[in-house]
DNA sequence: AATGACAGTTTACATCTGTAGTCAATGAAA
DNA sequence: TTTCATTGACTACAGATGTAAACTGTCATT
């Protein structure tokens, strides 16, 4: 299974999958548009990331270049199999269901949904 | 916003969703059909939730009776929520396009969403 | 060669979580 | 009334997490 990454180094991970590969210092740079954290805070966090194998680091010098070893699609998928099963039993309608009932879904989000729905049956 | 509930702590909330109020033991012996644990485990987590007022105890004699103070489906909306606002920008399709996509709707699940979002409509 | 600016490494530290053990009070049973 | 079982309260303790500061090695500059 897929190491477990925190909310945390999940905003790290982010910015690591928008473009890759990143210096710590640039990875900081764009974390903290976001976050208001520290660049040590950043390589930390970089830092436990690469320790669990989660990014991969290369040598440029005297510095590393980071690049995330899973692909988000991948942790979408492990973190939302989770998620459903934890809350919902394993099973999306309910989660469909319950969005809906909670006014969470616009008409224009069920269109779409519709849409999507339609052409995977295809 | 609500209170930030565990993992652990969750499967205590799902019992006494489903009945309450319970005393201690009674919640331990449901759960412990789920998870293995000792009883003093189920007791420190109702005592977290409490301290946390996620769960209200009533006094009954010697023991407390604890009962649920926040509903699972306000529950249910928040966590929601936030899972979509920190994974897929706030918007539903994606996550059930990712779904979707990861093989992870049968054509029961389609056929069964298509059906609710057509009941969304009207 | 001395100095300063980065980069990564090590250490820190409070809080949260998972998972109990121990203790003290009290009601039930013998 | 002595004893036992039950219940909540307090204590424990390791690992994860958020959030860094301090340390160390090494180029680039003076």
């Amino acid at each position: 299974m897929t190491e477990r990454i925190s909310d945390a180094e999940h905003a790290v991970m982010e910015v690591l999958w928008k473009r890759a590969p990143m210096t710590a210092t640039e990875v900081a740079d764009q974390v903290v548009q976001q976050k208001d954290w520290s660049l040590q805070t950043v390589k930390t966090l970089l830092s436990r990331l690469a320790a669990k194998a989660v990014v991969g680091t290369e040598r440029d010098g005297r510095r590393f270049l980071y690049s995330p070893l899973v692909e988000r699609d991948a942790y979408l998928t492990g973190v939302s199999r989770n998620f459903v099963d934890r809350l919902f039993g394993g099973k999306v309608m309910p989660l469909v269901a319950h969005l809906a009932e909670a006014d969470e879904l616009s008409a224009d989000d069920i269109r779409e949904i519709e849409g999507l729905l339609r052409e995977l049956k295809k």
